[in-house]
DNA sequence: TATACGATTCTTGCATACACAGCGGCCGGA
DNA sequence: TCCGGCCGCTGTGTATGCAAGAATCGTATA
């Protein structure tokens, strides 16, 4: 049942411990509301209580988990209207971000940007769609990166990553990944002519066609099941 | 030396110390790069490690503080690139946010900033300059509600947070709080207009007259001290 | 005199121990 | 049968103990 090594690779246990539950998290594998035990959770990582507490706190604090007092963690629920609250502000961070991208890219930025697109064709033509969902995470954080915000690339990293098993799942509906990768062609394009004002638009347009098709599955599993 | 006392009014212990460093980092009261020695702080509050320890985790990932692994934690430093960069976020959030809610405010939430407004009017008549400060939260964060949109308000709330002491200082640039209320009176008009795009611009531009009165600040204290 | 090495000390990271708040079950009474 | 209070149990919140890594200082050597 316990697949985790004890390979510390520099990392504090908490940390470690954090990520795993944060991946466990974004992907799904743990549902919203699942009660998250402090002492089931050490034994899983072959950890005591004090390094689980530590990583959940944290988690609470990305929003992740909720934490009643005295009463334990559970993970964040997921009410469809948050979800698409969530949306609405991630929306206009990224056309934030590749407004300015457009404007600020250096020339290398932005072949890799196109170079980054050009891969994605096979990926979508044989319907790998774990590979294009990769592929998408590095578009985007190629946008972010061309912001030259450091603070900017954060938090729409961090804003992404809280989304991310939504996202996925919305690129599980028929036919989104090919329009989805058609949509990143035209914001190649506008980036590339440093039409920032056009490429926002574009990354909105993008991102609500993203949010529509996400909406079937956000009433399957959103409801909050506490 | 220690004026805290111990009413735990509910409160967890480690919530109460996180409160505490939080709000005595974003008054100043702790200069980025101070050293937040565990035990030092425990005995502070009368509390052990436990508790400061994760209020420590929890602040470390809000980032208003830096953890070094086995090497302790310390106030986050802030060079003037990195509060720049925050500053052009900050004003596109609240761009943002001053859009939506121009659309999407109800007439009593409308009433409701017309009221902080003039409210502010003897206070900046008498240059008082903290209960400016004040009143400039509620306008912000009257203006993040009319979002509709309750994870938008939550992050702009913990930005503007981040952002405080930075926020507070420039007020205090001769002439500032005078213009920015003038500056407050256009945006108003704009919201009551329900002219969204333009108060966006009056915001943008808000903001970047309150990120060039904070320049000569920055370059007082931002300099990283390690 | 400067530098490199080593021991000491200090602080953190994690484990364990203990106290107390919620929660559920049980029992008695209406 | 249903309601309310008592009691024990489970799990969280905090304190403390221990070990390992980092910083510091002193000493010896070039």
């Amino acid at each position: 049942m316990n697949s985790e090594q004890d390979s510390p690779a520099g990392l504090l246990l908490s940390d470690r411990i954090r990520l795993a539950l944060s991946d466990e998290i974004t992907t799904g594998a743990l549902a919203p509301g699942a009660q998250l035990d402090e002492q089931q959770l050490g034994d899983r990582f072959g950890a005591s209580r004090t390094p689980v507490r530590e990583a959940l706190r944290q988690l609470a604090t990305t929003g992740l988990v909720e934490m009643r007092p005295r009463r334990g963690a559970v993970v964040a629920s997921m009410p469809a209207e948050r979800v698409f609250e969530m949306f609405e502000l991630s929306a206009e961070i990224e056309a934030l971000c590749v407004r300015l991208a457009a404007w600020r890219m250096t020339p290398v930025e932005r072949s890799t940007l196109r170079r980054i697109h050009d891969e994605s064709e096979a990926v979508v033509a044989r319907g790998d769609i774990d590979e294009y969902d990769r592929l998408n995470w590095r578009f985007h954080d190629a946008i972010y990166v061309g912001t030259h915000n450091s603070f900017m690339v954060k938090q729409a990293q961090s804003l992404r990553e809280r989304m991310a098993a939504f996202r996925r799942a919305q690129l599980r509906q028929g036919g989104r990944p090919e329009r989805s990768r058609h949509e990143h062609g035209e914001l190649v394009e506008a980036v590339m002519q440093g039409d920032g004002d056009h490429a926002a638009k574009l990354m909105r347009a993008h991102m609500f066609n993203a949010s529509g098709a996400l909406e079937d599955f956000v009433q399957r599993i959103g409801s909050d099941p506490r």
